[in-house]
DNA sequence: TCCCAGGGAGGAT
DNA sequence: ATCCTCCATGGG
């Protein structure tokens, strides 16, 4: 069954570019599969599976959606439930025009202008974000995808999907803690097998309450995601900002360090807890998604280039 | 072969 | 507090 709906831009509050926002590497989630210039994902409610295919206007300044979904039981509470969903997921309520206008006379506006519409990602399963946060440190994005696609193959359900379609669910904690080191490794993951068994044990025991964290303040979940295995600064902010949608938190990588350095300070060499800082300060609410443009801008910009020349930024 | 990737832990200073 | 080194793995 399928049943196609649309989300309008008087839903959206400026504009929105999926394929930038489906290409920065944000670890809400992996990659969603491609077909054409369309996207889809599935959403799992209890045993019962509905693919979403998202397909966006070219228009990116006025932006609407076409939104199909398949799968059984499909009704007119599902398309409200979806749309809804959809919302909060590419957080279209975001007011990008007021972000641009408040910060449109310092250097980030180059990156306002070149990526129009990249908007922050919501995570559907923080528990998900949570690992594939894990998983990034250290490892390429197109790597981190792979171990988290692995991770979903190895341990997640099977679903059938229209169209002669597979997918897989991202497993429980429950199953995760109880996988074993050898399985988790064979999907490239390396030391970070370990991080993942322990993070998941330690939430199954009760010891981590990843929906709890959503009412804590900032600086104390920060404090308290990090003392967990696997978990430093930069783990902590991605699944802050990805995970819970907590945009004060802004992760600072090799990339971020290079570019506000450079950027900012003429290059003046800083530690990346100075570079987090200085974002938080300048942008307030706004650093993760002053952050996420940076990033963005940064990499599409700079990926080509040699590592010798990187480090030059 | 060496360097790098959306880093972090443990230790030495 | 800041500075090492090591940690698996794949890509360039």
């Amino acid at each position: 069954m399928e049943i196609d709906f649309s989300i309008t831009p008087q839903e959206v509050r400026g504009p929105f570019n999926l394929s930038d926002t489906m290409q920065s590497g944000q670890t809400s989630e992996p990659y969603w599969f491609r077909i054409d210039d369309a996207y889809w994902d599935a959403y799992l409610d209890k045993e019962r599976l509905v693919k979403y295919e998202v397909h966006s206007s070219p228009d990116v300044e006025k932006p609407s959606l076409s939104v199909r979904l398949s799968g059984s039981g499909i009704d007119e509470s599902t398309v409200r439930f979806f749309r809804t969903y959809l919302i909060e997921l590419f957080r279209l309520q975001d007011d990008l025009p007021s972000f641009y206008l408040k910060f449109r006379s310092e250097k980030i506006a180059q990156a306002f202008k070149e990526f129009s519409g990249l908007r922050l990602m919501k995570a559907s399963d923080p528990y998900e974000s949570l690992i594939c946060s894990i998983c990034s440190q250290h490892s390429s994005v197109e790597q981190w995808n792979k171990m988290v696609r692995c991770i979903k193959a190895f341990f997640g359900k099977r679903f059938n999907v229209r169209g002669g379609l597979t997918f897989y669910s991202f497993p429980s904690p429950e199953t995760l803690a109880e996988a074993s080191s050898a399985r988790l490794e064979s999907c490239q993951t390396g030391y970070r097998a370990d991080y993942i068994i322990r993070v998941s044990k330690k939430i199954v025991d009760g010891g981590l309450d990843l929906e709890d964290l959503k009412h804590t303040s900032y600086e104390k979940a920060k404090n308290e995601l990090m003392e967990l295995p696997g978990i430093g600064p930069k783990v902590a902010d991605c699944f802050l900002l990805y995970g819970l949608g907590q945009t004060r938190a802004a992760p600072v990588d090799v990339w971020i360090h290079r570019i506000v350095s450079k950027v900012y300070f003429g290059g003046a060499k800083m530690t990346k807890d100075e570079v987090g800082k200085f974002l938080r300060k300048r942008y307030g609410e706004w650093a993760g998604l002053a952050q996420i443009y940076l990033y963005h801008y940064g990499r599409m910009r700079f990926r080509s280039l040699f590592p010798a020349e990187r480090r030059l930024l």
